[in-house]
RNA sequence: GGCCUCGUGGCGGAGUGGUGACGCAGCGGAUUGCAAAUCCGCGUACUCCGGUUCAAUUCCGGACGAGGCCUCCA
């Protein structure tokens, strides 16, 4: 079997995985909170991960790998948002409307974006029971107390807290800018479950009627979904600490367990054009901006591009997204799916082995493309089985094959374009230049490029392409 | 202030203790009525300063620079 590298946050080093069941490899990703739109910066993650769910189904078998993405419905910007956006319902109601909302438009973005769907995506809203039981085991082995109707996370009930940030408890003091609440033991700990007011939404518990901390989610739905101990947690860096931190600390606490999970994978950040991506800067955008309307370059892009543009950086490193890298990668998938033009795919096709095991050291990417110009290369030359092969990998990264170019009803031209081809190749075989050339930049203008070539019997045709 | 990443040619981006990956763009050639596509070929780099070494872009130290986390932001 092949042998997979990964980096772990926990150790810093690059590690042979092996998974604690080869029959159910579990992996969990943290979702988006869907107080809003998503943006291309959470695409990232959406990405990445799927290339890693994709290759592990790929190494031990597609119905042996078990991927949670949990989508967050409770939070307390859910709760700004609709108050703002629906003033006049009634709070449970208006929640519903932006959660519901905003989690749809992000199942159609990732799928646009060319991700599989995770195994299971669970909301935080129908696990709270779940939750409440990890916080009363947690106050049982006093890991947790009560302070001012608040359940907190005692910090220094755990030796090992902070391993995975690498950061100790008197660093972040000597920081001094964590606002010390007077209620805390330690003001590193943090909130397992607040309290409510009528106007926030709530569940009854032992600790009254309240909701639940940010971390406990992830801690209660992994172990729900995945056991005590699973294989890969993953997520952006900057949940490192403290969110993924805390929910260490949570489940290992609460279990009396040695790890939670045994790889921690984080992906880097993205700036754009150069800089930090945010509101006040006016270069924040949302991956639905990006796919139907012109807020970067003026123009859309397809989810293809958007999910090449950002494979063509190692995940770890940081992404400048720029036109000009959606250039590329336009131009880059547009030779890929040229080169596999035509090719006839069954549904066992394997991807070509050079590519995937270039993507089992660390899901390196860029190396795998080269492996694919590599065969691309040789696809156009029509040697082998190339252009199968090509097909079939590009299917494998969760590439379309014809999406730059084919209009939307397939290769045969519609019935002007084709009328406009038979008049030029009419024009040409009477060596009528001129009229071929207007009818060429016609066409031209419609966004549709035309190319010449002899047919096996020597008789010249003409191929079409969409150019976006 | 503490902690964590990173710094390769015009751009993207791997990798390595010792003959300058690869892609894009650019240039030349083949091909073409002209093109496009395709094929063949070409150029330019390892932030700076020390150290280790026969030899460093690669290891170590420092400087400078960029980014992130430490107030629920992927």
């Amino acid at each position: 079997m092949t042998t997979l590298a990964l980096y772990n946050t926990l150790t810093r080093t690059k590690e042979a995985f092996a998974p604690i069941d080869a029959n159910n490899v579990r992996m969990y990703v943290c979702g988006p909170t869907v107080y809003d739109f998503a943006h291309i910066g959470n695409a990232r993650p959406v990405i990445v991960f799927d290339l890693l769910f994709r290759l592990l189904r790929h190494t031990y078998g597609v119905d042996h790998v078990t991927y949670v993405r949990n989508i967050t419905d409770v939070d307390d910007k859910i709760n700004a948002r609709a108050l703002r956006d629906f003033p006049d319902l009634p709070l449970n109601e208006a929640i519903r409307r932006v959660t519901e909302k905003t989690e749809k438009q992000f199942l159609s973005d990732a799928s646009a974006l060319g991700s599989l769907e995770p195994t299971i995506q669970p909301r935080a809203t129908d696990n709270i029971e779940q939750m409440q039981t990890l916080i009363s085991d947690l106050i049982a082995k006093k890991h947790a107390y009560n302070a001012s109707g608040e359940v907190l996370f005692d910090v220094k009930s755990m030796p090992e807290y902070g391993q995975l940030s690498g950061r100790n408890l008197d660093d972040n003091l000597a920081g001094a800018r964590i606002a010390v609440e007077a209620h805390k033991k330690n003001p590193a700990d943090f909130v397992l479950w607040k309290q409510s007011s009528a106007s926030e939404p709530g569940w009854d518990s032992p600790w009254g009627r309240g909701r639940p901390g940010w971390h406990i989610e992830c801690s209660a739905m992994s172990e729900r979904y995945l056991g005590q101990t699973f294989d890969i947690h993953g997520g952006g860096l900057d949940l490192i600490f403290p969110h993924h931190e805390n929910e260490i600390a949570q489940s290992r606490c609460a279990h009396g367990t040695h790890a939670m999970a045994n790889v921690w994978m984080h992906n880097g950040f993205l700036q754009v054009e150069g800089q930090k991506m945010s509101k006040s800067l006016g270069n924040f955008v949302t991956i639905n901006e990006l796919l139907e309307t012109g807020a970067m370059g003026g123009r859309a892009w397809i989810g293809d591009v958007l999910r090449l543009a950002m494979l063509m950086t190692h995940y770890r490193e940081p992404i400048d997204f720029s036109v000009s890298r959606l250039e590329e990668a336009e131009s880059k998938l547009r030779d890929w799916q040229r080169a596999a033009r035509g090719a006839e795919l069954a549904e066992g096709d394997d991807p070509d082995a050079s590519v995937v095991k270039e993507l089992t050291d660390d899901l390196n990417f860029h190396r795998a493309s080269v492996a694919l110009d590599f065969i691309a290369k040789k696809a156009n030359r029509d040697e082998g089985n190339a252009k199968h092969c090509l097909a079939s990998t590009l299917r494998f990264l969760g590439f379309g094959l014809d999406s730059l170019l084919t209009s939307e009803d397939g290769w045969e031209a519609p019935p002007h374009i084709a009328a406009a081809i038979a008049d030029r190749l009419a024009a040409l075989n009477s060596k009528d230049f001129a009229k071929a050339d207007t009818i060429r930049n016609a066409l031209a203008e419609q966004g549709i490029a035309l190319m010449d070539y002899k047919d096996e019997a020597g008789e010249r045709q003409t191929k079409w392409e969409m150019k976006r």
